[in-house]
DNA sequence: TGATTTCAATCAATCGTTTGATTTACAGTG
DNA sequence: CACTGTAAATCAAACGATTGATTGAAATCA
């Protein structure tokens, strides 16, 4: 099930190098952390990652694909259902888009899986490198255009124009912006942490506003 | 009309690395410049980083006010009118806000004064260091009051509530994303650059939006 | 002249990477 | 069972290159 290009799961050093990576890069960038820290926390020799990933870039392009093996598998579980499934009602589309809505709010905000591979994905989206290709084709593209379908159903508009396209960025940015601009909404609201009560609240917010979007779209 | 903490506009050489800075670091991120990069972008020598500004970290602060100098006044101009102005009439509130919103659209997405100021605002939102700091209380606060102050009145909702404050950031996150998340909007809709047409499409969708969940929210 | 600014040269520290030896894991052989 | 051969994996140590910062002289301007 797994894509041609996808390695296998790594795992005893390399796992750990990976997950060292995967924090440390995420936390305070690429440049910015060194081969000497990502052992150090891994508990290996700086060598090991020479001899595991060739060299630091390595590494990277290797953290890249767990992400999309951590988030790939929770975005499809989310947006579920095979391509080519029967289109559903507009009422049923309504309800699997507030439920993909909730699912991805809780995930960004509270999972513990999201805390390391979050910030990194921010982080190759702004550099917008080897990885973001990979990420955009393997994860990004397919979750937008299962969303794309659905917004289609639930609207009776066209799944592949331009405007379908950008009505789902809006309403997915606004989720993004809530994790992205984190430090900025803590500081707003006085919130110091995310619990599960806050992620359902902002949750709610998200899915009214979306709702009165497919809703005007609906009645042009 | 500057505030009393803002050091004066700088000119010459150290006018001349800031701006390096400010597209370098935005570029590639702080640690990954060096500041012979940084000199040479500049036409200057090394040492006048440290002359100028101390370290690399005090030319750091001072590209984060140069970005309040730059953007500030652009919000500033947007979200017009004196904290103690008379409360304007739902629909002038309406108004105001689409004319803030395409905007901050156009200056975000086609402005050449944004290219190097962006990204490097939202590194610096990422590392969550002490230009935010400095940032969030000097034009993100102001201008979020601002905001939710034209959002109480286009709603007839408090000002001050939790509610009216996400639904500002669900409004303005929407604007954002399209900005941070440019590389991957551009792939999705295949457009590979922003015109001011194009920046006008995507405002409207914004627009149309943030008129539903206004619309929703005077009718709860 | 006196103060400000710029310059080439150099500092110790840290960077990513490489090296060669050592340890570990395991199948084959008697 | 013991011994051996071989490949995989890890290790301490060191490599040259680059980093941010510093120095004192030279240049610039008032």
């Amino acid at each position: 099930m797994t894509e041609p290009s996808a390695p296998p799961k790594p795992e005893g050093t390399a796992a750990d190098l990976i997950a060292a990576g995967l924090k440390l890069f995420g936390q305070k960038g690429f440049a910015a952390t060194s081969t000497r820290e990502i052992a150090a926390e891994a508990g290996a020799n700086i060598a090991s990652i020479a001899y595991h990933f060739g060299n630091k870039d390595g590494l990277r392009l290797a953290c890249g694909h767990e992400v999309r093996r951590r988030i790939g598998g929770t975005v499809a579980a989310v947006l579920e259902g095979p391509a080519d499934a029967p289109p559903p009602s507009p009422d049923e589309a309504m309800m699997q888009i507030e439920a993909a809505i909730r699912a991805m709010t809780a995930f960004l905000l509270t999972e513990r899986a999201a805390e390391d591979v979050v910030p990194f994905m921010l982080r190759e989206v702004a550099e917008n490198g080897a990885n973001l290709d990979m990420l955009y084709d393997g994860m990004i593209l397919p979750a937008h255009g299962r969303f794309c379908a659905l917004w289609a159903a639930a609207t009776g508009s066209a799944p592949d124009s331009e405007h379908t396209r950008l009505m789902v960025f809006s309403a997915i940015g606004q989720i993004l912006y809530f994790r992205i601009g984190r430090p900025i909404v803590e500081r707003r609201l006085g919130w110091a942490e995310w619990g599960a009560e806050r992620a359902r609240q902002t949750a709610d917010v998200i899915v009214s506003n979306v709702r009165a979007m497919i809703e005007r779209e609906r009645r042009p």
